[in-house]
DNA sequence: ATCGCTTATGACAACGTTGTCATAACTGTA
DNA sequence: TACAGTTATGACAACGTTGTCATAAGCGAT
């Protein structure tokens, strides 16, 4: 491999003066820079990482420290939007800045997580990214607090860090509200396990849909499907038992926001068995806008747009201006950033105007 | 940041010293080896891998070139099996083999792609994995041919670099004897595109699995829906109407062997619209083994199992094999190494006898 | 011709680590 | 007691690059 004073040999000059040419300093003459660049082709010169780094400290490296490749599942779960869609917003952010991006997947278990993050620490990252695969509380060990990091899809309870998340109180809103601006007034709420953060956010945003239009929130209306353990045939077997009593209520819902868009897919083939028809007798309200099920069911669901991708955008954008030492991000003075996507109206809701 | 000299000075000795117990070397005595560890430990003092690699050249480091993560479409497209999978498979291996993933996708533009070979040269990767995100030709840079590298996915049709890729040939015959090991004698193909080489070579195996047992290939069962560039939309509408065709004829199929998995959703949705049941009418058998979709349609899908995990597994050995001087991975002494995975019998299949 | 100012270039040290070689301190053997 | 062989340690250079400083060359104004 060519080095820089390989180079400077050749077009007879100093390395100083390759290393300005490298570094697009000013004060080289025109000639000197051609002959120089020239040579450079020549000799097939690479500059070494490395050397640079030990001098200047700086690497272009971003640690992206995540489950969201080992999370995606060959095995049905729970689980909603691929978490790789925040990768992808991410990885458009640092390819415009000029970034890196070192993926370290932590897998399942938390001690291979200390020996990554360590392992970021020797590679100089000059940033860390934290991305959770669903919205989750995380407490930072001391080392992030060291390095600029930003929580992606998780958040610091004690603030020390900045986070992007998800706005699950104004996706749950936006959820119950397709509903409700709609004419229904009995709307059901079947969330995911309520110890998940999500399901507590949205319910709050459920309720606050219906206190904001004066319409008293029947509890017989509202659910949580499941444990967090469950398998997925555990898991729809709990679905159409509870779905089977809510449907037999004397005041039975004639809309259900459900927890995401696979539940809701479940509740669709539920209803093809019991005969009962999507939009006509029953709306449908996901959650995601997970394209896959959103687009191919029938009808074709509307539901409330988890913008994952936008996420991980904001997110990179913050690290990178809090690194390049300018503000950058959405908000970048906030320390959590919430973001929700608008309701994807489909067919899956009536409209009673 | 705390450095060896550091470490050296609080625990009074030479940095070599410092350097041998870091590097785990013999000669030294324990109580030094103690001590300097101590004072490690109080300095907080981790390596600095950039001036490691300056002596070494050495960086633990893997390059990962893919479209893996861009390509994670947030809307439905023709594509099967999220190829994040292959990553997986990947990162697995890597973290047993301590070793780091850069990560780079090359996203659309294929300039991007040299810029991003560039970099990794730069920072001395000691290897490189080509990701490609559905089985294709690939045609290697030269940089590639100077690093150790193996192509995951593709393949290079002049040999120089080892790959390893699915076995769509073995694929196409275990489809069809899905269909044809339980008595079925007129099994349709509705392939993907012609030009793509999954759908040539699982034609492939599909004529010589009907050869083995005698049984007459009928070229009006056997068909390519729709064009790369197709919408979803028209893709559907396509589907649609060679399925119709094909059901008409006087001699209809009894099995249809699919594309992929998504394609055998969309034939269940006109299925149910044609009150034709599956599998009693007509049995489908899919390609990939997606079990978002295998798991969930309604009879479960039987399915020929694309194992990308498995195969990234294999090629990250391989990889890992050639980098560390021994012979790792499957076949070590094949350029092109094929893979694929079982039929996964589920209930989308009548049997006959 | 002289001065001051800008532009172009180079010499040299430094970054943190490890490889090479030298040497001191021990060990066991004759 | 002397000698060879092993073990433990350190001094120093080198890796490729860039930051600092020095200096030479060019230029316009006096």
């Amino acid at each position: 491999m060519a080095t820089i004073s390989d180079v400077a040999k050749a077009a007879g000059v100093s390395v100083k003066t390759v290393s300005r040419v490298l570094n697009k300093e000013p004060n080289v003459q025109a000639s000197t820079r051609e002959r120089v660049l020239r040579f450079m082709r020549q000799l097939d010169y690479a500059p070494f990482t490395a050397a640079r780094t030990m001098r200047t400290k700086k690497t272009g490296l971003i640690g992206v420290l995540t489950r969201a490749i080992t999370s995606v599942s060959m095995t049905p779960d729970r689980a909603g939007l691929p978490a790789v869609n925040l990768l992808k917003g991410i990885q458009t952010v640092m390819d415009q800045s000029e970034m890196l991006m070192m993926v370290a997947d932590t897998g399942e278990n938390s001690e291979n997580f200390m020996k990554l993050t360590q392992t970021f620490r020797e590679h100089q990252v000059e940033g860390i990214l934290y991305v959770a695969n669903y919205h989750q509380e995380f407490d930072p060990p001391t080392a992030f607090l060291e390095i600029p990091t930003v929580l992606v899809n998780c958040f610091d309870k004690r603030q020390r860090l900045p986070a992007v998340v998800p706005d699950d109180s104004e996706g749950g809103y936006l959820a119950a509200e397709a509903a409700l601006s709609k004419g229904h007034q009995r709307v059901g709420l079947l969330t995911l396990p309520e110890t998940i953060i999500a399901s507590k956010q949205r319910k709050i945003g459920y309720l606050r849909a219906h206190k904001e239009r004066d319409i008293l929130v029947d509890q017989d209306l509202i659910s949580s499907v499941g444990e967090v353990g469950d398998s997925p045939d555990v898991e729809q077997q709990t679905l159409k038992k509870i779905l089977k009593a809510m449907l037999k209520l004397k005041n039975p819902p004639t809309a259900i926001c459900c927890g995401n868009d696979k539940m809701a897919m479940n509740i669709y083939m539920l209803m093809q068995q019991w005969n009962i028809s999507i939009p006509e007798q029953l709306s449908i309200i996901g959650f995601d806008d997970y394209t896959l099920v959103s687009e191919l069911l029938n009808p074709r669901l509307t539901t409330v747009q988890l913008p994952y991708v936008e996420i991980g955008e904001a997110a990179a954008a913050l690290l990178i201006g809090k690194i390049k030492g300018f503000e950058g991000g959405k908000n970048p003075n906030k320390m959590i950033n919430q973001i929700i996507g608008p309701v994807v109206w489909r067919h899956s809701v009536k409209n009673f105007h």
